[in-house]
RNA sequence: GCGGCGGUGCCGGAGCGGUCAAACGGGAUGGGCUUAGGACCCAUUAGCUUAGUGCUUACGCAGGUUCGAAUCCUGUCCGCCGCACCA
């Protein structure tokens, strides 16, 4: 870690101003009738199993500056901070340092937890009473401007949040939203529960995939059962292959004979099946005989060694057009002629097995499987690795853009429910495993992805859980009513729009309800607990009437009053004083809808949906979002941010190293919109000392009444009293004269608060910082050069005051501690964000600054090209009137052609016959203009001339020698005819 | 594979048809100020060339549109995020 120069300037005035806030309760917010202006922010609430760091503190950092600024625009602003504690990683923790496991108790101790209160947090509730305090000390000293009144923490744990969601589920029960149905989970058989991803030993990530289970009918009426992902090619079912070798089962599955591996007979018993095992088959005995099909077909049963017991029901049903395994077997099957004799095969009708084409592959013959093996030069079975390959390469080719082909007619199966012919493969595939389902040929079947060991290091399974509860988000109804909340929101940035809309289609049911864990109980089935993702939906209602709610006895708290405060509805008796709950009522109506939610931007696909989803099924039209932030994922110093990297930071060590303002600063400079911001170490070391120059500079400005020096005093009085050269009064003590250099800083200054304001009102934080402290620090700076640092207090001033101002959002302490300095009343965080006036904003200003600011340039170069200490005197050529004649025309005729000899042809027609006298030199210089294009301003020669003469003590200053300033018209120099508009010839003599 | 977002100089990162060899910051080099400085100020930071200029090569790669492209179009390669019931 890179020492930071010195924060403790920074450190030093950080309490001091959190005090202030916190005395003059500045970031209490109340709803207030005369107050129109409202703006509430929100951001999710951390889950509280650890402790604040740099990851969290981008989404908290842009929800703060929002906050700050829409305050600074005269925002009634309301920002509060809640804490989730729902879900099992709270629970599985607390078990964990039940068991003394050594890594769990590590992470805690790294938390600063003291050695003799880590046995504490074997219980759940502990780590609610103690990282809710922690991690708000953290996050408070960055000096957030949070209602800190509105602070509650979720679960039963708190009765009247419990209520709340209580609430909101009954009405979306009333609703028809939440739905009961089955649902597969991975299954801990020992422990008799479910295994959630983060507490496996083995296996994270590993889900259960449906495989389509295909019946193949005996002619005894026994199903022999194949499992498959590639319901498309059932039409191309040739045989089915059986490992001689296995022993299978005859199981009764319901109420059916099925042949099946002995491990899927007992996976099915966990997935709402009856099992029960007849007896033991060898899969020797089956070859020979005949099955008959989904397709109508009577196919063999053949023998095949590369089909595993372990996997899927350790049959295979073959369809050697579009798999290249189920080819090679049988082209080395119809080769073996003493395999076949061995299983007393008719070599004939083995050899009468012929590949059935079913899908239209580009690229490839009616038998892609055939193309694969030819192209990969696979010779037999035992190839493994060229069949994997060739898997992977027949799947893909053949699901994203192969077609199903003219045999999935519906005349010519009686079990398709449509025609398929010609459609996509990833369409209809859908549809056919549909109408397998549907037929008596096809069931269902989950399979884990992978191995998943579970802490009591058993093997999990798949099981089917009954009764589980869905939020039913494939609703279309509901899914409307989305998509019109989406279309009415503002979205920062608005590219993320389009993901959104992804989302809310691809969204169907989601399992709303645990078993285990941390929560709310669902109401109407108490041995659910309502899922972590599901009870933070519309919670940001809860916030507008916390401090109220929660001083209420909690068993007056009925779902009535909800109804009451936030539908408008009397739907039954009140329990409460009608004064509390009008109380209730006003602050919802007035803070709501919410104006700004942020996160990052991978909860699009859950949080966020949700969160249009469910206020749409709760709430009022006019309650519905307003605007919804999302971001990228932090890095530090351009790596992902992990634990094994060690690279993360967290927030209290920021604070302690850099100071809250640094790390603010920082980490709003580390990016913006979609991107990934950059926590840059090397920044925050950096910008400590440029903090403090913008202090130093304040003060200065504040210290000193008057900038001026003795000598522009004395050059002020020359003129009239109280005129300036430009004819504006000036009314400050400083320096008297408003000098062009004075206008053109007042007009990039408004410029800039112009910029900012755009920037900001978008949430476009890094872009913002680069106006207001970089861009501002660099005019100050040329400005103060160029005025060799007796500046105009007035215009001094207004730059130091808006820049006070508009950095508060992001330095806030320091910003406070300017603003006090200064002697400005009241405090910076409550101050008026500046209003850019169109009228200051000058172009010619800042054509005639340029010039000075280039010809100065020019000097200095030219002097160094010929190595020139002390020069005599330099003269200064502005171009002759010919040439800004020329570029007035040239300019028009750009709008109608670029052709330079079209461009040429039509000024010598438009000329006055004095410009035309230059024709020569014009036809020279067109071309030029036409390419390289013309400055974007040309002043008129006089303003030119005026901009050089008011300058002339600076550039005589800065050549070290006497500068005189003409026309080229009157002089009789050459040089001097190489001057142009925006372009000074300069004659140096020595 | 699908959906989304990106690929710019030593680095981070602006720019999104002409004012672009490319803002701003960081780093590096040189100079100034200083007892000294990790503080501050100034200059340089693709190559060649020049009285402040001009030229060449550059914005993932390859084509195209245009008088003109980092910027628009097409194709292609690469990176990141998500693809669920987990906070």
């Amino acid at each position: 870690m890179v020492t930071p120069n010195n924060a403790e300037f920074l450190q030093n005035i950080q309490s001091k101003w959190q005090k202030k806030w916190q005395q003059a309760r500045s970031f209490h917010a109340d709803a207030n009738p005369y107050h129109k202006k409202k703006f509430f922010l929100t951001f999710p609430y951390p889950y509280i199993n650890g402790l604040p760091h740099v990851g969290h503190l981008f989404t908290i950092m842009r929800v703060e500056a929002f906050a700050r600024y829409k305050r600074l625009q005269g925002f009634n602003v309301l920002f509060p901070q809640g804490w989730h504690a729902t879900g099992s990683p709270i629970v599985d923790a607390a078990q964990r340092v039940r068991e003394g496991e050594e890594k769990q108790l590590k992470i805690l101790r790294d938390c600063g937890v003291p050695e003799a209160d880590i046995s504490k947090f074997a219980e759940p509730e502990h780590w609610i009473s103690y990282f809710v305090p922690e991690y708000r000390k953290d996050i408070q000293s960055l000096g957030l401007s949070i209602d800190w009144r509105r602070e509650f923490f979720t679960t039963e744990l708190n009765p009247h949040y419990n209520k709340f969601v209580q609430w909101q589920f009954s009405i979306l029960k009333k609703k028809g939203y939440v739905k009961k149905g089955k649902f597969p989970v991975v299954w801990d058989p020992k422990n008799n529960c479910p295994v959630p991803d983060h507490s496996r030993i083995e296996g994270e990530g590993e889900t259960p995939q449906e495989f389509l289970l295909v019946k193949h009918k005996l002619k005894n009426g026994t199903s022999i059962v194949t499992a498959t992902l590639r319901p498309d090619t059932i039409l191309g079912v040739t045989n089915l292959y059986i490992n001689p070798d296995v022993m299978y089962v005859r199981a009764k599955v319901d109420e059916e004979d099925w042949i099946i591996s002995k491990k899927v007979a007992k996976a099915l018993a966990d997935q709402d099946k009856k099992v029960t095992v007849i007896e033991e088959v060898q899969g020797s005995s089956l070859i020979g005989q005949t099955v008959l099909e989904f397709s109508g077909l009577s196919v063999p049963i053949l023998p095949a060694f590369f089909v595993q017991e372990q996997f899927g029901t350790g049959i295979v049903h073959s369809v050697p057009s579009d798999s290249a395994d189920d080819l090679i077997a049988l082209d080395d099957l119809k080769k073996d002629t003493a395999l076949c004799q061995k299983y007393r095969l008719d070599m004939a009708m083995v050899k009468a097995v012929e590949p059935i084409s079913v899908l239209d592959v580009p690229g490839f013959s009616p038998i892609p499987a055939r193309d694969v093996l030819t192209q990969l030069g696979i010779k037999s079975q035992h190839d493994r690795q060229k069949l994997e390959k060739a898997k992977d390469i027949l799947y893909k080719k053949a699901f994203y853009e192969g077609k199903v082909n003219k045999l999935y007619q519906k005349a010519r199966f009686k079990g398709l429910s449509q025609d398929y012919a010609g459609q996509p493969v990833e369409k209809a595939k859908e549809g056919i495993k549909h109408d397998i389902l549907n037929s008596e040929f096809g069931d269902v079947y989950y399979q884990l992805t992978g191995r998943v060991v579970s802490r009591s290091m058993m093997e999990c399974v798949v099981r089917i859980v009954e009764d589980q509860w869905f939020l039913d988000y494939g609703d279309p109804v509901w899914k409307k009513l989305a998509h019109d909340a989406l279309n009415n929101l503002t979205l920062y940035p608005e590219k993320a729009r389009a993901q959104f809309t992804y989302v809310i289609d691809w969204l169907h049911q989601w399992a709303c309800t645990r078993e285990t864990g941390l929560g709310t109980r669902l109401p109407w089935d108490e041995k659910w607990l309502i899922e972590s993702l599901s009870d933070s939906t519309v919670y940001m209602a809860y916030y507008t009437i916390v401090h109220l709610l929660q001083k209420i006895d909690v068993r007056n708290v009925n779902g009535a009053l909800f109804d009451y405060v936030f539908l408008d509805e009397n739907t039954g008796k009140l329990l409460v004083d009608k004064k509390d709950a009008d109380a209730m009522r006003r602050e919802f109506d007035y803070w709501y809808p919410v104006d700004f939610r942020n996160s990052g931007k991978d909860l699009i696909q859950n949080h966020l949906t949700f969160y249009l989803f469910n206020h749409t099924a709760i709430f009022h039209k006019d309650k519905w979002p307003k605007g919804i932030g999302v971001n990228g994922w932090v890095t530090v110093d351009g790596s992902k941010m992990s634990k094994s990297l060690g690279n993360v930071i967290p927030v209290r060590e920021m604070v302690k190293t850099y100071s809250a303002d640094a790390a603010r600063i920082t980490i709003l400079t580390g990016g913006e919109g979609m991107d990934d911001p950059n926590w840059d170490t090397e920044f925050a070391r950096s910008i400590i000392p440029k903090l403090e120059q913008f202090y130093t500079l304040a003060r200065d400005v504040a210290a000193a009444k008057d900038m001026t020096t003795a000598k522009d005093r004395a050059a002020a009085k020359g003129t009239a009293a109280g005129e300036t050269s430009t004819g504006k009064t000036s009314t400050d003590g400083g320096r008297y004269t408003m000098k062009p250099i004075d206008l053109w800083a007042l007009s990039n200054l408004h410029q800039i608060i112009h910029d900012a304001t755009a920037l900001m009102e978008e949430t476009s934080f890094r872009s913002a910082i680069q106006k207001i402290f970089f861009d501002l620090q660099r005019l100050l700076r040329w400005y103060l050069r160029r005025t060799k640092n007796s500046p105009n207090t007035t215009v001094i001033k207004e730059l130091v005051d808006a820049q006070a101002v508009m950095l508060s959002p992001f330095t806030p302490h320091l910003c406070e501690e300017i603003w006090s300095m200064l002697g400005k009343k009241g405090l910076a965080c409550e101050a008026s964000w500046p209003v850019a006036q169109q009228d200051k904003i000058d172009e010619q200003a800042n054509a005639a600054e340029n010039l000075v600011q280039e010809t100065a340039a020019d000097i200095q170069s030219v002097l160094k090209l010929l190595d020139i200490q002390k020069p005599a005197s330099i003269a200064l050529f502005v171009s002759p009137a010919w040439k800004y004649q020329l570029f007035a025309i040239v300019r028009k005729q750009l709008d109608t052609t670029r052709n330079p000899a079209e461009v040429l042809a039509a000024v010598m027609k438009n000329a006055p016959a004095e410009l035309r006298s230059h024709g020569q030199d014009i036809s020279k210089l067109i071309p030029k203009l036409v390419q390289g294009g013309l400055p974007p301003m040309i002043l008129p020669q006089e303003k030119e001339l005026a901009a050089l003469r008011d300058a002339v003590d600076f550039l005589s200053a800065e050549a070290g020698c006497p500068v005189q300033i003409a026309s080229a018209d009157e002089a009789s120099e050459p040089k001097a005819k190489q001057a142009q508009p925006g372009k000074v010839a300069i004659v140096v003599k020595q």
